[in-house]
DNA sequence: AGCCAGGCTACCG
DNA sequence: CGGTAGCATGGC
């Protein structure tokens, strides 16, 4: 029989230990180590810059890998665009330029000044989702990446890694992002709400974790820490 | 050399 | 509503 959500993160989490999730360049700077991770650490973000930076970055990286964001990430640094004010005030042409490598730059440029907008009117409070929502380029994973990671607020990321585990351990299931949400979340809203964002986030980060190494588009399962809860195990490679 | 990568909007039936 | 074409680059 399947076991609850929450033993399944505390497999997660005993399997990879803590993953320091959002990724931050100032720390990747000061420890390449790191890569900007910093695990058992949740005080962060602690400045408007790496709110923003965290936004940037959850729109850059939709539909493309992370490192291809952290190109893009240096591009706008160098052109001095890492910021609010200047993404408003470029051409959008340079900003097209600098983040060319992550793909989809006409877009992501105007949505992210369409977001550097939206940042500049609510931040450091912590928008309401629907208002998140309301911006243009800002869908249902991307809005919840932003409350949860550079607001602290108990928001579960469902991403395509999310889905991919869901449907491997569980089977079919109702795919939409609401349904996969509430199933995630439901066994842990006895928890105060500050609490409970730092288990989503070490669980969400957990979830990546586990996509990109076992649970990846095509699979490993030998050493998998989730194979005896598994209704794919057995049946994948 | 085609598939995939931490989605979203617009538009279709 | 639910489903999907188009957006674009780079790595494997």
């Amino acid at each position: 029989m399947t076991p609850p959500i929450s033993d399944i993160f505390s497999s997660l989490l005993k399997a990879h230990g803590s993953r320091g999730w959002w990724p931050l360049r100032e720390l990747r700077r000061q420890d390449p180590q790191s890569g900007g991770y910093h695990p058992g650490d949740f005080s962060l973000p602690v400045s408007a810059a790496q709110r923003f930076e965290i936004g940037v970055g959850a729109i850059l990286t939709q539909n493309t890998t992370w490192k291809q964001v952290e190109v893009c990430l240096d591009g706008l640094e160098r052109a001095g665009l890492l910021a609010p004010e200047p993404l408003l005030l470029a051409p959008v042409q340079v900003i097209e330029k600098a983040i060319r490598p992550g793909g989809y730059f006409r877009q992501k440029a105007r949505k992210l000044c369409e977001y550097s907008r939206f940042f500049r009117q609510w931040d450091p409070e912590p928008p309401p989702r629907p208002e998140l929502l309301s911006v243009w380029g800002i869908g249902e994973e991307t809005a919840d990446s932003i409350l949860l990671y550079a607001y602290k607020q108990p928001f579960f990321v469902v991403d395509a890694y999310t889905r991919r585990l869901l449907e491997r351990l569980f089977g079919e299931a109702d795919p939409r992002y609401a349904s996969l949400q509430e199933k995630l979340t439901k066994s842990f809203l006895h928890l105060e709400p500050v609490r409970r964002a730092q288990v989503f986030n070490e669980f969400h980060a957990q979830v990546v974790h586990q996509s990109k190494t076992f649970c990846r588009s095509r699979p490993l399962c030998r050493g998998c820490p989730l194979e005896s809860v598994c209704a794919s195990a057995g049946r994948l490679v």
